[in-house]
RNA sequence: GGCGGCGUAGCCAAGUGGUAAGGCACUGGUCUGCAAAACCAUGAUUCAGCGGUUCAAAUCCGCUCGCCGCCUCCA
C-alpha cells in the first residue's frame, strides 16, 4: 500500500515517491527564536514528529532538517528591549525550545541548522541570483526580482497582478517591483552585521531556508513543510530563490498543517491570544496535548479549549486504563486448553488493527481515523478482559498481551502510551492529590475505617465515609482485591 | 477585492460515489449492599440550504447562506 500525501503545490493528494529509493528528504521551517513557544509551535513540531515516525515505521530512511531562524527583525527588537545581544536572546530561546520539545517527547531532527551559521552559503546564493539577473542591489539592500521568475505565485495560487491590487504593503522606493523581496539588508548602526559584497548587513528571512536546504538536501528534495501561514510569502519566495538559482524543481511535495485556534480565531503572537507550551504542561500531561493535537487531521484547524483538553485527557486515560488491565493479567496458572472466549469476529478485528491503522495513516497521515481504530481495539480488549474467567486460557491471554503490545507500538507513532501504564496512572493520582485538601494518609485511614464499618455491616457509616471523601473529590472503587480510589477531576 | 479552507448527532471528529468510524457527554441495563470503573444497549432516515448529474451522493457539479485563514511578521 502506497502512502498518499496532500501536496499544496498541486492541491491534491499524490503518491509519495521518494527521489531516492527508500529515502525521504524532509525540510521543515522551524521557529524564529525570540520568545517561548506556544501551542501552535507545538502542533508544528508534533505533526512533523508524527510524520517522520510514521515514515520510519513504514521502512523509509528519513533525513529530517529543521532550521532555527536566529537572526531577524523581531529578535533584534526584543534583544534591544531586554538589553542583550540578538544572538544571546536567540540562543536563550533555542534552549527554552529544547526544554519544551523534550517534555513533549519530540524526537530530534537529523540536523538543526541555524541561519547565522550559514551566512556564507546565503551570500553565495544571493551572488548566484544576481549573476543570473534575478536579483539586484539597491542602496545597501539586495532584492529578488519577481518579474524574472515567471512562475512566481505557483505555490500559493496567486499572480502578481492580483497581489498588487490587494497589496497592503507600503511602497518601497528601492524596489523596482512592489512584490520584490529583500535578500540582504544593509544593517543599521548597533545591529548585528556580517560583511558581504554589498557592504555590512544581514540576510533577509527567506534566503536562509533556500541556502540551508540546498546545502543539506540538494537542489531538489522530497518534502518541505511548515504552517499554512508560511505558504505566502515565505515558501513562495523560497521557490523563487531556489528554482531561480538551480533551474531545477525545488520541492516535490509541500506539506502545510493547519492552525491552532482559540474560539475559532488563529492563535498568534500578534493577536496575543496564545498559550505557551509550558503553561499547558503545568496543567496537562504532555501526551494529553499530543492526543488533542492528533484528534483531528493535521490540515484542519484545531480549536483549543479546556473542554477539548479535558476530553483528550479522558480519552488518554481510557487508553492507559486498557494498557494497565492487560499488564495486570497474570501469565501463570493459565489453562492450556483451547476454550477461547474471544469470538471469531473480535479475533478478526484484533488481527486487522495494524492493517487498518496503516490504511488510515497511509491516507495523508489521518491520525483522527487512526485513533478511532485504536479505540475500537481498546473496546474489544476491555470486553475480553471483563469476560475472562478466574483461570483464563493461555490463548486468550496471549492474544491480549500481543494486542496490548501492538496498540502501544502504533500509539507510539503519535507519541502516545509511551509511559508504563501503572506509572502513568499512579503519577496522575499523585499529581491530582496535590490539588485536593486531603492527604493520601487521611484517605487510606478513612478507607480502613469504612472497611471496618462495612465488616460490621454498618452501611450508613460506610456510605457516610464514602460521601465525605466524594465531597473532597475522591471516588472509591471496591474491587476483588480491596478498595482503591481515584480522583474525580470534575471536582476542581 | 484576489486566493484557499471549512460547515457531519449535545460537543469533538473520521468518512470524497454504494447506503453514516471513533471519542466525550447523556439515558437504560449487567456488575455492586449502594456506588465507581468496565461492558452491553440506545442516538443523525441523515451529512448548512436549494437545485443538478447518476441506478446510486455527505461524497461530483452549480448557486445561496454562515464561519475561518492567507494576501504584513506569524507554526
Amino acid at each position: 500500500m502506497p502512502i498518499q500525501t496532500y501536496n499544496t503545490l498541486s492541491r491534491r493528494k499524490e503518491l509519495l515517491k521518494p527521489l531516492e529509493k527508500g529515502h525521504i528528504k524532509l525540510y521543515v521551517c522551524g521557529i524564529t527564536s525570540y520568545d517561548f513557544c506556544h501551542i501552535g509551535h507545538a502542533r508544528s513540531a508534533l505533526a512533523f514528529d508524527m510524520i517522520v515516525r510514521y515514515l520510519r515505521y513504514r521502512g523509509y530512511t528519513v533525513t529530517y532538517i529543521r532550521n532555527f531562524t536566529d537572526i531577524d527583525d523581531k529578535i533584534i527588537t526584543r534583544a534591544t528591549e531586554q538589553g542583550v545581544s540578538a544572538l544571546e536572546l536567540a540562543g536563550r530561546f533555542i534552549d527554552e525550545f529544547y526544554v519544551d520539545m523534550d517534555r513533549l517527547g519530540v524526537d530530534r531532527p537529523t540536523l538543526e541548522p541555524r541561519a547565522t551559521e550559514h551566512i556564507q552559503e546565503m551570500i553565495d546564493l544571493i551572488s548566484e541570483l544576481i549573476g543570473k539577473g534575478l536579483a539586484y542591489q539597491a542602496g545597501t539592500d539586495v532584492y529578488y526580482s519577481v518579474n524574472g521568475f515567471p512562475e512566481y505565485g505557483k505555490l500559493s495560487g496567486r499572480n502578481l497582478d492580483d497581489m498588487q491590487a490587494g497589496a497592503r504593503i507600503a511602497i518601497n522606493e528601492n524596489k523596482s517591483h512592489p512584490m520584490d523581496f529583500v535578500l540582504w539588508k544593509g544593517s543599521k548602526p548597533g545591529e548585528p552585521t556580517w560583511d558581504s559584497p554589498w557592504g555590512p548587513g544581514r540576510p533577509g528571512w527567506h534566503i536562509e531556508c533556500s541556502a540551508m536546504s540546498r546545502k543539506y538536501l540538494g537542489d531538489t528534495f522530497d518534502i518541505h513543510g511548515g504552517g499554512q501561514d508560511l505558504i505566502f510569502p515565505h515558501h513562495e519566495n523560497e521557490v523563487a530563490q531556489s528554482e531561480g538559482a538551480s533551474g531545477k524543481p525545488f520541492v516535490n511535495t509541500w506539506i502545510h498543517h493547519g492552525f491552532v485556534t482559540i474560539r475559532d480565531e488563529k492563535m498568534s503572537k500578534s493577536l496575543g491570544n496564545f498559550l505557551t507550551i509550558r503553561e499547558i504542561l503545568t496543567q496537562y500531561h504532555p501526551e494529553v496535548l499530543r492526543f488533542f493535537i492528533f484528534s483531528t487531521h493535521y490540515r484542519n484547524p484545531l480549536d483549543f479549549s479546556e473542554t477539548a483538553m479535558q476530553d483528550a485527557m479522558t480519552g488518554l486515560d481510557r487508553l492507559y486504563g486498557c494498557m494497565a488491565a492487560i499488564d495486570d493479567l497474570g501469565t501463570t496458572g493459565l489453562i492450556a486448553d483451547v476454550t477461547e472466549i474471544v469470538s471469531p469476529k473480535d479475533q478478526d478485528k484484533l488481527r486487522t488493527i495494524e492493517e487498518r491503522f496503516q490504511k488510515a495513516m497511509d491516507d495523508d497521515f489521518n491520525t483522527a481515523q487512526a485513533q478511532g481504530i485504536l479505540f475500537d481495539a481498546v473496546r474489544i480488549v476491555n470486553k475480553i478482559c471483563q469476560q475472562l474467567p478466574a483461570r483464563p486460557c493461555h490463548a486468550d491471554v496471549q492474544l491480549l498481551k500481543e494486542t496490548g503490545a501492538l496498540i502501544k507500538q502504533l500509539a507510539g507513532i503519535m507519541g502516545l502510551l509511551q509511559e508504563d501504564a501503572r506509572t502513568y496512572l499512579a503519577r496522575k493520582k499523585t499529581a491530582m492529590l496535590l490539588e485536593l485538601d486531603i492527604s493520601e494518609q487521611e484517605i487510606l485511614k478513612l478507607i480502613q475505617e469504612r472497611k471496618d464499618a462495612r465488616t460490621a455491616k454498618d452501611w450508613a457509616r460506610g456510605d457516610n465515609i464514602r460521601d465525605q471523601l466524594s465531597a473532597k473529590g475522591v471516588e472509591l472503587k471496591d474491587g476483588a482485591d480491596g478498595t482503591t480510589w481515584v480522583i474525580n477531576r470534575d471536582h476542581r
